[in-house]
DNA sequence: ATATTAATTGACTATTTTACTCGGGTATTG
DNA sequence: CAATACCCGAGTAAAATAGTCAATTAATAT
C-alpha cells in the first residue's frame, strides 16, 4: 500500500463522481474542470479504476463514467490500490531464504503494518466521505489491533 | 503524510535500534549490515531522526545512536514524519481563496483522511512492534472514527 | 449518413523523488 | 596520534509522478 498524491487524485475524482453522478454518467472533462486535474491524467487513472470494476463507462455523447457499485460498497483502500502499484517490500523477493532458512522479520513487520493501514482504509467508504453530518461527537473508538509478530523476534537482513 | 519505502527503511532501522540498543549505542555500520541498508542512506535518515529528537548520537569509537526516548513513547507516525517531507495537499497553496471565498472541500477531505491515518499510526509504538506476544487473539476493535466533513458538502476545484 | 461527443489506447516527456555514492570533514576514545 | 564513527554537502542513476499529444473507436443527435 502506497500513499501518494496519485491516490489522492483518484479518491478526489471518485468522490466527485459519487456526488455528481447520481443522475447519469459524468464525463472526465467535467471532473477535470471541477477538480483541476489534467484530463489525460484522469484518463490514465480511470483506465485502472475501470479495470478494477470500480467504475463503468458509457461511450458517446452524454456518456461518461458511473460508479461500478453503490458508494457504500466502495472503500478508499480499493481506490488507492487500484491506481497505485503494489510494492514488493522484501529484499529477498518473497523467497524467504535470507537468513538460515528463516524468513526475515523485516518483511513481516512492514507487511503487518501495511495490512493495518489497509484494513483501516477499507473501513472508510465513499459514502462515509459524502456523509454530511458532522460526526465529530460520535464516540470515536481508537483502533489498536496490535500487530501479530512471530515469537522469535529478530530483525534479520532479508 | 506519505507512505513510501523511505519511511519503511526508517521504521526498520529504528526497530533494529530498539532491539539491539539496550546496552549501549549502536553504530549505523551495524544497522547497515543487519538490515542491508546503505550506510550513507542511513546517515541521511538518521540526520532527520536526530533533528526530530527521536535518536541521540554518541561520537567517537564505541559511539553510535541511541533512542531519544523510551520505545513505548516513539510512534511509527513520528518516525515516518521525521524522514519524509510534508506535502501541501492544496491547489490554492493554503490560501483557501479558491471558490468564492469558501475554502475548498477537496483539501479538507484528504486532510481529514490523512489525519485519520496519522492518528492510527500514532497509536502504534516501537514497543508494540518489539512485543513478542502474539496478540492476535486480543479483542480487536475495529476503528471507525468517521470523518468530519463540513455541512456544506461540495467538491470544489481548489 | 454524418458530425459530434467522449471513452480508449499508446507513446512520449519533464519534473520530482528515491536510493543511493563519494569525499571530505569533526568529535571522541584508547 | 590514530582509529572510530558521526556529520555534512554535493552529485547521480533509476524510478515514479504528473502530465502531453495523437490517433482510434463507439454511441448519440441532427
Amino acid at each position: 500500500m502506497r500513499l501518494t498524491t496519485r491516490g489522492r487524485y483518484a479518491v478526489t475524482a471518485m468522490l466527485d463522481l459519487a456526488l455528481h453522478g447520481k443522475a447519469g454518467p459524468i464525463s472526465l472533462a467535467e471532473i477535470s474542470a471541477r477538480q483541476t486535474i489534467s484530463l489525460s491524467y484522469l484518463e490514465q487513472l480511470f483506465a485502472r479504476l475501470r479495470q478494477s470494476g470500480l467504475v463503468t463507462s458509457v461511450r458517446g455523447p452524454g456518456g461518461g463514467y458511473r460508479l461500478g457499485r453503490p458508494f457504500e460498497a466502495i472503500s478508499v483502500a480499493e481506490i488507492i490500490d487500484s491506481v497505485s502499484e503494489s510494492v514488493d517490500t522484501t529484499n529477498c523477493k518473497g523467497k524467504g531464504d535470507c537468513q538460515a532458512g528463516n524468513i526475515c522479520l523485516t518483511h513481516h513487520l512492514w507487511d503487518n503494518l501495511s495490512h493495518q493501514i489497509h484494513g483501516f482504509l477499507s473501513g472508510i467508504s465513499l459514502a462515509d466521505l459524502v456523509a454530511k453530518r458532522d460526526v465529530q461527537d460520535v464516540a470515536e473508538r481508537q483502533v489498536k489491533r496490535v500487530l501479530l509478530l512471530d515469537d522469535n523476534v529478530q530483525v534479520s537482513s532479508c
